[in-house]
DNA sequence: CGCCATCCTGATCGAACGAACAGGGAACGT
DNA sequence: ACGTTCCCTGTTCGTTCGATCAGGATGGCG
């Protein structure tokens, strides 16, 4: 029977301890995309997010927990972008649907790199990062992808490639512009973070895979 | 006035040294390519190649003369690939040429994606790697694509978009499911080694780019 | 044969890393 | 108003990194 004054009193967390959280969790985010885990340190996050390095673990566990946050969150934002557009879509046909999707998918690719610079980074090699990935955020996406892939290909809108094909054609072709934004914009001059060049690739990748610019 | 004594006589190097260089390099590019620049340790490329660690400072300067010897080894396969191909196709239409061409770089891709995991580690941030990286060897196959993908522009053989987005989307679509091939084995269950799955996968793109199968 | 450049190793350096520790100041609950 | 909890910082620990150094073994050349 445990007493009353051996129960330790919760108080509810401060605000200010959210904020400072999550300016942490973007700079993680920043310098993991750029640097990969091992190259970004705990230093470098904290001196972005503009505050001392023992605050990182203070907040989180280990680089590692951090990492997991800044995976998470990048991720939460592309589910909520593509599921926000998905309910807009409701009652359209499937081709309409898969067209705005992918483009949705393509533009979130330009204004938010970080999340497919993170995803090269770990799913070349296994490893305990990639398999909290994969299982966590990236299978569900495949599997979403796959199935409306599949339909699409039933009704012979789509050519006919196995899913897998489309999946990896689609999320390389797509993010890849954006990824190496600093070696296109040395290669050839043009600023991938420019809405027409982002529109531009965006109908690219929708004339090939679709056929038809929608 | 220099004695004869003076001058270090100068002796032929001996043929094991260069064995071990090669053995080196490979290891090299092998942990590069899987764990990026800062998590490859010289002690574990040193421990792959079956040396000890101060050999790697005895055959090259430091750390990152032999990243430079390592990228210059992959970038020297390749284009050694793509330039035997391109030679045995004069005379051929360039449609022809660009359809072999293209297969030849995704099944290059496929054999040896270390080299667009090196790409897509260090293109993603400017820096004095990228900047090496680019210039000497992405930029020439760069201005070569552009320019076989302007031809065939003209011709209308291919689809009207601006050859960036060409460029970006091939080296998007063709070697992302062999980059990320741990990540595809666990995904679909689909091995990116198989001949078979790489055949494929090169007709997908090249069904997508040029509109039929070769 | 004997010298010496070449090839390689064991030991070790200073620097930078992630993490832990002790403590201080601000804010909330009583 | 007081005490406890939360939020944050300065300092430091042990480890591991890339690089250096002294020295041993090997093999070609005079």
């Amino acid at each position: 029977m445990p007493s009353r004054s051996a129960a330790p009193t919760v108080r509810a967390p401060r605000p200010s301890a959210d904020a400072t959280r999550e300016r942490i969790v973007a700079a993680a985010v920043s310098l993991f995309s750029e640097l990969s885990f091992d190259g970004a340190t705990t230093r470098g996050i904290a001196a972005r997010a503009g505050v001392t390095q023992p605050l990182l673990n203070y907040h989180f566990q280990s680089k590692e927990t951090l990492w997991h946050a800044a995976v998470d969150s990048v991720f939460a934002s592309l589910e909520a972008t593509l599921t926000e557009r998905a309910l807009g879509l409701r009652g359209v046909d499937e081709l309409t649907q898969a067209k705005l999707l992918v483009r949705e998918f393509i533009t979130f690719s330009a204004r938010h790199p970080e999340l497919h610079r993170i995803v090269m980074q770990e799913s070349k090699a296994d490893g305990p990062r990639a398999d909290y990935m994969v299982e966590r955020h990236i299978r569900p996406m495949y599997e979403r992808t796959i199935a409306l892939f599949s339909v699409l290909a039933e009704r012979g809108v789509v050519p006919d490639i196995a899913p897998v094909h489309l999946y990896y054609i689609l999320t390389g072709a797509g993010p890849t512009m954006f990824v190496l934004a600093p070696e296109c914009r040395r290669l050839s001059g043009v600023e991938p973070t420019d809405d027409a060049v982002i529109e531009a690739h965006a109908d690219a990748v929708c004339s090939l895979l679709f056929g038809v610019t929608p």
